[in-house]
DNA sequence: CTTAAATTTTGCAACGACTTAAAAAATGCA
DNA sequence: TGCATTTTTTAAGTCGTTGCAAAATTTAAG
């Protein structure tokens, strides 16, 4: 029952794509390599490559997909007595001390920032991955809270939230293209990241406290 | 030197095809039109469609290019003791309670609404035209206040503006797609307006005020 | 081991957005 | 009218993406 010979063969398959791809990708940038050069380099027909990913920016972009529950669970994790936004500067915070690759605090960065930077399409493909994470975010929120249709609260906090994990992550992918440490970067994001916190309302702040 | 001939014809041939162009988008989709469908339909040649629009999504989004500078303006307009909040937030106001088409507040609206909704391209699109007004508004406090290169405020100020705009704008889509009227989502907006107002915190809503 | 069924891979043709270069037509002016 | 400039068209090609049927491979059954 634990896996045939077809599954293996078929996730290493998958694998060795998106790596040579990868590499091609960081070597030459996004839009200056074929979707026919990949199949070639991997030893294997356009077609299948089709088969394991359905767009070329998913070639890169393949693991970034985990981002869009991120907030979701920091906030259905929240601690009692802390609010929804307490809970996401919280896991911010920590991810950015430790200097969690999750947020793109690591060696290497820099190469997959310029790849993004230079190509329009996985930009888009990166913001519409944010948006993913807007709607899930609200629909957390909305369940957390039990608020009403047509309550627009838990859009607006949803919206700031979101806007606030946006802007770090901006803000360390700039840092890193600009040739900083994943060290430097960190300690200059807590800073930003104080300065979000003073710049969001009590609103925001104090939205979706979970009953001790 | 007003203007001859040709610069006439130009313009018209230009205004005629983004006319034949909208009308078929909006009967068929965006996606099921072809450029070539738009050219014949224009009684012209693809590649004189390409020359007056550089992509196809320029064909259904050029009027929204304007949008740019819009919070920019607001802000470099703003009165005497106004901060820049006041200043964009009194401007929203002012456009949403004359209903203004600006917005989106007028007949037809819906039907460019959908257009947008089932294409992933003009969606995209416009996510740039966005991430251009951020930047240009970003710009413009930095000017306005003369804030140092390492002060983050401009950037996070910008970001929570262009928040707000962009989150009137997706609203008011929202409820004219749903089939509201004009007026009743101007009544609706107006409420948000105050919801987004009451969010913001002091810092964002005391930014950038303008000595009298 | 042989065979048949299921699945994966492949080659091929096609569509549509977009680019480039050069020929052809329209226009403005002397 | 004749000429220079601009606009339009034609033609050919690149690339992402899809559909389809044949071929190769893996699995399961006898």
């Amino acid at each position: 029952m634990s896996e045939g010979l077809r599954e293996r063969k078929k996730r290493q398959t998958r694998q060795y794509i998106s790596d040579v791809a990868t590499h091609l990708f960081i070597e030459r940038g996004f839009d200056a390599v074929t979707i026919a050069e990949i199949a070639e380099a991997s030893d294997v027909s356009v077609n299948t490559v089709y088969n394991y990913f359905s767009t070329k920016e998913d070639l890169f972009l393949d693991r970034s997909q985990g981002v869009v529950e991120r907030l979701s669970r920091f906030v259905r994790a929240r601690d009692p007595g802390e609010s929804a936004a307490d809970a996401v500067l919280r896991e911010l915070r920590a991810a950015t001390e430790t200097v969690s690759p999750a947020l793109g605090l690591h060696a290497g960065y820099d190469r997959f920032m310029k790849v993004v930077q230079e190509s329009h399409s996985l930009r888009s493909r990166l913001w519409f991955i944010q948006q993913d994470l807007l709607v899930h975010l609200e629909k957390t929120l909305r369940e957390e809270t039990g608020a009403g249709e047509s309550d627009s609260l838990p859009t607006l906090v949803a919206g700031q939230l979101a806007w606030a994990h946006g802007t770090l992550v901006a803000f360390i992918g700039r840092l890193m293209l600009a040739g900083r440490t994943p060290e430097e970067t960190s300690r200059e994001a807590l800073a930003l990241l104080d300065d979000i916190e003073e710049v969001l309302g009590t609103k925001v702040l104090k939205y979706a406290v979970r009953q001790g």
